[in-house]
DNA sequence: CGGAACTTTGAAGTCAATCAAGTGCTGTGG
DNA sequence: CCACAGCACTTGATTGACTTCAAAGTTCCG
C-alpha cells in the first residue's frame, strides 16, 4: 500500500506544488493521468553543492533543470575567458533552456549554494509535450517568460549608470523572492559582489560602493550578504526613475 | 483570401526556401501534405512603409512575422519613455517571439526600410505544431537560436568597450547576411547611427566616432550607411580580443 | 584560532557621455 | 537647375562616472 501509486501522486503533486513545475502543470488544467506521465519522468538528484555543475559549456542537451532550494548562476564564457553571468536561478526557475537553439549549452551551470534540484530529460519532455497540447503551450510560455527576463536584463545593461542598475538589480531580486512565497524585504543574497558585477556589467568595487551609497541613504541595510529593504518605494523610484533626475534639478526641467 | 490553392502552394513554396521558414519545415522530412498544412496558415500582407509598426508594446500575440525583403527593428520603451533597440531582423529573421511569455507584446516591431513580411497566426502555427511533433521541435529551435541571439547582445553589452562593441556588431551582421545569401563585405546599413547607438548602449556621437576609427584603420570603409569591409580578418580581431590587449599600432606593432 | 575568500575603502587615471558646432546628404519647391 | 530646409552624420572640447590599482578590513569555516 505505502507503494500505491496514488501516494507517489500526491507527494509528487505536492512537491511541484511549490517548485517552478507548478507552472508546467498545473494551470494547463491537468487530470490525474496526464499528470503522472508529467511525474514519472521527473528526477530527483543528490544535493548539488556549492560550486558544482550541472552542464558546462558544450555538453548536449540532457535535460533541463530545477533547483527546489538553494540558487544558481549561468555564466557564459567568452573566447578570452572572461566570465559573463547571464542570469540567476532562484527556486522555480527554470536552468537549461540556453541549449535549445543548437542542442549544446552554451552556458555553464554553477550552484551558489547546496541545492536540491528536479532533473527533466529533455527528450522524454518534449515527447509528453507533444502528446499534450496545453503542456506544450505551457513550455512555451515558460520558455517565453525566460526570454522576457533575459530583455529584462538587457534593459538593465544598456546605458543606465551604476546606481540604477544596482537599485534594478535588487528591485527585480525581491520581486522574484516575493514570488517563491519569501520575504521581499529580508533575504541573503546567495551570490557574491563579483557574481553581481559580472551580472550587472560592473566591477566589483563598483558594486560594493553602490551597496554602500543605498545603505548611507537608508535604502537598505546591508550585512555582507544580508540584506535588508528599508525603503522599497525609494528603491523602486531609483531603479525607475534615475537617481539623478530629482535631486539635482538644472535646466532641463 | 480563398484562391486557387495548387497555385498558391507553389508559389508559398518557393517563397520559403529562401525565406526564415525553411527552417520552420524543410529540414523536419516534412511531406507534401503537412508542407500544404503550414502553407494555409502564412498570410501575405501588402507591403510596409519604412516607419510603420508591426504591433506595439501591449499588443496581443496574434501573430509571428517574418520578413522576405527589408529589415525591422524591435524596441522596447522603459517607463520613462527611453527607447532601447532590443534587435535588429534582418529577411528570414522571425519577428514577435517577444510576446511568447505573457501573450502580450513587450516591444514594437518598426520597418527600418520598405519591407515585405510573411503573417503567421499564432494560434494556428500553435495547433499545427501540436500535430507534428517534428514542427514543433523545429519551432522550439528557432526559438532557441532567437534566445541564443539575445545572449550574444547580452555578451555586447556587458564590460566591453565602445570600439569593440562596434566591431562585434558589424562582424555579427557580417555573419548574418552572409547567412541569407548576400555580401558579408559590402552592405548597406538599414538602420541610423542612432539605432546602432540605442542597440549597443552607447551615445550616438560614439557609434559614428568608432566607425571612423575602424575606417583611419583601414579596417572598413563608410559612406553614410553604406559599408566595406576591408580588412574581415581585423575586424573579427577586434571583435573577439580587444583592441587594448596587444598591437597598440603606435610603437610595438 | 588562523587562513582564505570576500568585501570595503581610497586615490588616480581613462573612456565615453554630453554639450555644441559644423558638414553633408536628400528631397522639395522656386 | 539651383536654393533651401530638414535630417543624419561628423567632429571638437569638456566633464563626470566608472575602472583600475592598491591596501586594509571582514566574514566564514575548517
Amino acid at each position: 500500500m505505502s507503494e500505491a501509486p496514488v501516494l507517489d501522486l500526491a507527494s509528487l503533486r505536492r512537491g511541484c506544488a511549490h517548485c517552478s513545475l507548478q507552472q508546467l502543470c498545473l494551470p494547463a488544467g491537468i487530470g490525474a493521468q496526464d499528470l503522472q506521465k508529467l511525474d514519472d519522468i521527473v528526477r530527483r538528484r543528490r544535493p548539488v553543492e556549492r560550486g558544482e555543475r550541472l552542464f558546462r559549456p558544450g555538453d548536449a542537451l540532457n535535460a533541463v533543470y530545477v533547483a527546489r532550494d538553494g540558487a544558481f548562476k549561468t555564466v557564459s564564457i567568452s573566447e578570452e575567458g572572461e566570465e559573463q553571468v547571464v542570469g540567476f536561478h532562484l527556486p522555480g526557475e527554470l536552468i537549461g533552456l540556453d541549449a535549445l537553439g543548437a542542442g549544446v549549452h552554451r552556458c555553464e551551470a554553477v550552484a551558489l549554494t547546496t541545492a536540491n534540484v528536479c532533473e527533466v530529460p529533455f527528450d522524454q519532455l518534449s515527447f509528453v509535450a507533444s502528446q499534450l497540447p496545453s503542456l506544450q503551450q505551457q513550455l512555451l510560455r515558460i520558455i517565453g517568460q525566460s526570454v522576457g527576463r533575459d530583455q529584462d536584463h538587457l534593459g538593465i545593461l544598456v546605458r543606465r549608470q551604476a546606481g540604477e542598475r544596482i537599485a534594478l538589480f535588487l528591485h527585480g531580486l525581491a520581486e522574484r523572492y516575493r514570488n517563491i512565497g519569501q520575504s521581499a524585504t529580508r533575504f541573503k543574497l546567495p551570490m557574491s559582489r563579483d557574481d553581481i558585477a559580472h551580472y550587472l556589467g560592473l566591477a566589483l568595487e563598483t558594486v560594493s560602493r553602490g551597496f554602500g551609497k543605498l545603505q548611507e541613504d537608508g535604502v537598505i541595510e546591508v550585512v555582507g550578504r544580508q540584506v535588508e529593504i528599508r525603503d522599497p518605494v525609494e528603491l523602486n523610484r531609483l531603479a525607475h526613475n534615475a537617481e539623478h533626475e530629482e535631486p539635482r534639478r538644472r535646466g532641463r526641467a
